[in-house]
DNA sequence: AATTATAAATTGGTCTGACAATATTATATC
DNA sequence: GATATAATATTGTCAGACCAATTTATAATT
């Protein structure tokens, strides 16, 4: 292998990502696959220790691999979740608002429904209704909070689409991380369970526009509190 | 400032990531405000400069700062669009598939429809109208992609919700990057032209279920080339 | 022979100190 | 005062050493 000179205005780093790109592109390598050791690419780069490390660093922090100490780097399951927390936190600096990522559910939630219905899969109603199944055992306000996530989240598993589901989940995650546990009293636990309860039946019913009513005014609540 | 021992579980370079985090924090960085030079890091957290680089890299490679050779690092804008181009190559080489992205257009776009309308906002009505207006100076099928991608970007930005818009606008970059270049006639160029124009009149007679019907179409097409 | 304990080798993590490349600032020159 | 030059500051790269965690090979025990 060619050492890599550095006349160009790229630096050694960005330069030995590419490689490394290239190298797991070449080798066919995919989830869960090993990638050679550091020392290695040293050699075959022609590059420093420095630079390599930099460069797997580079792509473990961007997702692409996953490195343990000992034992190397392999090729990651993709998910967009890990990167995004360091955005929220340069957003909230910036003077990010929150009510956006309260209208952002909504949005997204809302169109979770459309194509819920529009897809029209028995399979994804039938899970939907399996979270229902679980709300008899909802006996505190930190077990609702946990059924309350987790029908949201089913919501946009329910699309089937796996980019949006990663997608939109980076913002359910998010709002469930930051939003201050409040203590709901029983009626206004009983209230918002009964709120799911007729989303995910409208939702069965294939009426998009009854169901996002709902929706609109669950989410509502939530940011009264 | 007290030295950083290494005693518990995390790596020290976490560790000096949260401290600095901390720091951008109790100092009120905000976009643009300059970071202390990593030999002031190294000695105000008692670690070595390696250390200190890869704990800047980390917050480089995810969005938050942005450091350049002679000068320093400074704090960034949010941007989440930089972060996922590595998401997309690893999403790809796991067999992702390129229907899920125009899919995923059309529930954003759609989503869009709803939300324009629902804010009422003359501005951004205005500023579709405004994208109509240079549909005239469409002299090429490479223009007309310009004027494509214009068109799309606005139907997102015009929800008025940045967070919305970086996090959708994601989707869209990623396909006018991936999409090939298709030779289009100019017959289906003024086709498309068209239904631009047609959604957006729907739009402002607030004909939600009549733009997405046409916004439908308008990406089916795109799909059979 | 199979299992378990121990030692060696592998591999990423951290440290140190040096020099290169780039950007900024101070100085000299006109 | 404007411009070129030199000095300084800052990140980038290099080399080699040792530390820490994991895996693999070896020895001891049953």
């Amino acid at each position: 292998m060619e050492p890599i000179s550095n006349t160009e205005r790229k630096s050694l780093k960005q330069t030995v990502i590419q490689e490394i790109k290239s190298y797991i592109i070449e080798h066919g390598l995919s989830e869960g696959d090993k990638l050679p050791t550091e020392r290695k690419f040293t050699e075959m780069y022609g590059v420093s220790r420095s630079v390599v490390r930099e460069a797997l660093s580079y792509l473990e922090n961007t997702g692409v691999i996953s490195i343990r100490q000992g034992q190397g780097a392999t090729l990651s399951r993709s998910n967009i979740d890990k990167l995004l927390s360091n955005f929220f936190f340069l957003w909230k600096i910036n003077g990010g608002d929150f009510e956006e990522v309260l209208s952002l559910r909504l949005i997204f939630e809302s169109s979770a429904i459309d194509e819920i219905i529009r897809n029209d899969e028995a399979e994804q109603f039938a899970a939907l209704e399996a979270v229902l199944k679980r709300y008899d055992t909802v006996d505190s306000a930190a077990r609702f909070r946990e059924i309350d996530r987790e029908f949201h989240e089913q919501l946009l598993r329910s699309t089937g689409n796996d980019l949006f589901i990663q997608m939109t989940s980076i913002i359910t995650n998010y709002f469930f991380e930051v939003a201050p546990s409040i203590d709901l009293s029983s009626e206004e636990i009983k209230k918002m369970l009964k709120e799911h309860r007729e989303i995910i039946e409208k939702i069965i019913d294939k009426d998009a526009e009854g169901a996002k009513k709902i929706l609109s005014g669950h989410l509502g609540n939530v940011r009264k509190d």
